[in-house]
DNA sequence: TAAATAGTGTCTTTTAGACAGTATCCT
DNA sequence: AGGATACTGTCTAAAAGACACTATTTA
């Protein structure tokens, strides 16, 4: 065996203006110090009991959030993807709203559309790419969207970011039957959101259960 | 940063006498020398250039066989899996058809029920679950019941291939539309296959472009 | 009361499954 | 011929989608 550097990636992505952005930060150190990269760190053997808890930790670090939806999401390796030598990458990747970030999130996190191209260090493009994608793939059926919303939503506004993940307009009716189906959410009693010269949308929030784990259907939406 | 173990282990499957079965092999050394163990091994940074490469070139070197359909499955890691230290194993899951491992294979390799709970070392027992919970998840949507099958293969014995993994019986018709669908087959004309006093099947195999990329569902069978 | 969006009932279309028929082998 | 399984046509059932109607708000 010889050295191989171990590192964990974090694509934190959120929901923004009606956009998906990934959350970069300004690297303080070579290699390319100073530039836009995802947030990462090394595995640190006498303090994190596993790979997903190193990822907690450097997140937690590097931006400040807290315990979000995280999932590991693949391992990117090889001799040439970091200078220093041949390197494992153990990417995760975590939903929150935007509240989040703008409350707890360190002021110098910048928030990016995951669609500009934005040339990004080491194979970060590659890792948000692979993101992304496993985002869309899972939206199509699974409860995995939901973690992108605020605390409390209407479900018009959960289409909408169904809508926007699945890249195709849903059928109401369909998309309420499909979430009644998962049985994940709750309606807040007397709870409404107002918005606008319309009647008010009843709000929801996800059960108890299903804040950390992810609720699936047997067929898509 | 602290040393780091990395390693690679592949949970090789096989589907025989209708049982799905993962391949363990002896090991030759310490920790849990003579213990059955899924195959595995270090990266080795001056030959492998990825992960995916170290666990075709591990595979090849513990079995004898060659370039299956293999994928990554995930990063299994921590202070107390591995005796040596804090370490991180990139599991990979590899499928082949009986015959492989019967003509190419190693003589020493031993095919265990994965069912049966033997007792393995490491966290293997939960790197094994793993794979088959991936596998059975997979099937449910995708051709990667075939990637079990030999070379070639009547829809019949396709179809009890895709039942066994999913754990329930198939509607003929459906099935039939569903792999029409896939598009993935091709009919090897004037080839039957004949099993019994009845009508020969037709025999089909893989399209080219499909022996090492999944064909995926919208919906599922 | 007009406009806008929320929420629901119901009909139509699409997809999946049941069933039964024909096809083709062996004994 | 009879039994067995392969394959296919067609009807039925279930799921998804279209559409329209009611509900409730603000201006």
């Amino acid at each position: 065996m010889n050295q191989i550097i171990c590192t964990v990636d974090i694509v934190l992505l959120t929901l923004h203006e009606g956009v998906l952005k990934v959350a970069l930060l300004k690297r303080d150190r070579e290699p390319f110090k100073g530039v836009n990269a995802l947030p990462g760190g090394f595995i640190h053997s006498n303090e994190d009991s596993d790979v997903q808890d190193a990822a907690l930790r450097v997140l937690k670090e590097k931006t400040g959030i807290d315990a979000p939806y995280l999932e590991q999401l693949a391992s990117f390796s090889g001799p040439a993807r970091d200078p220093r030598g041949w390197s494992v990458s153990i990417a995760h990747y975590a939903l929150v709203s935007f509240d989040v970030i703008n409350s707890a999130a360190h002021p110098d996190i910048k928030l990016v559309s995951v669609d500009r191209p934005s040339s990004l260090p080491f194979d970060h493009r590659s890792i948000l790419e692979t993101a992304v994608s496993r985002l869309r793939s899972k939206s199509q059926y699974s409860s995995l969207p939901c973690y992108l919303t605020g605390e409390t939503f209407t479900l018009p506004q959960l289409q909408r970011v169904y809508e926007f993940l699945m890249g195709e307009a849903l059928n109401k009716v369909s998309f309420r039957r499909k979430i009644t189906e998962m049985d994940m959410l709750e309606a807040i009693p007397g709870q409404f959101e107002t918005a606008g010269a319309h009647r008010p949308a009843q709000l929801y929030r996800l059960k108890k259960i299903f804040r950390q784990q992810l609720q699936l259907l047997d067929r898509g939406l």
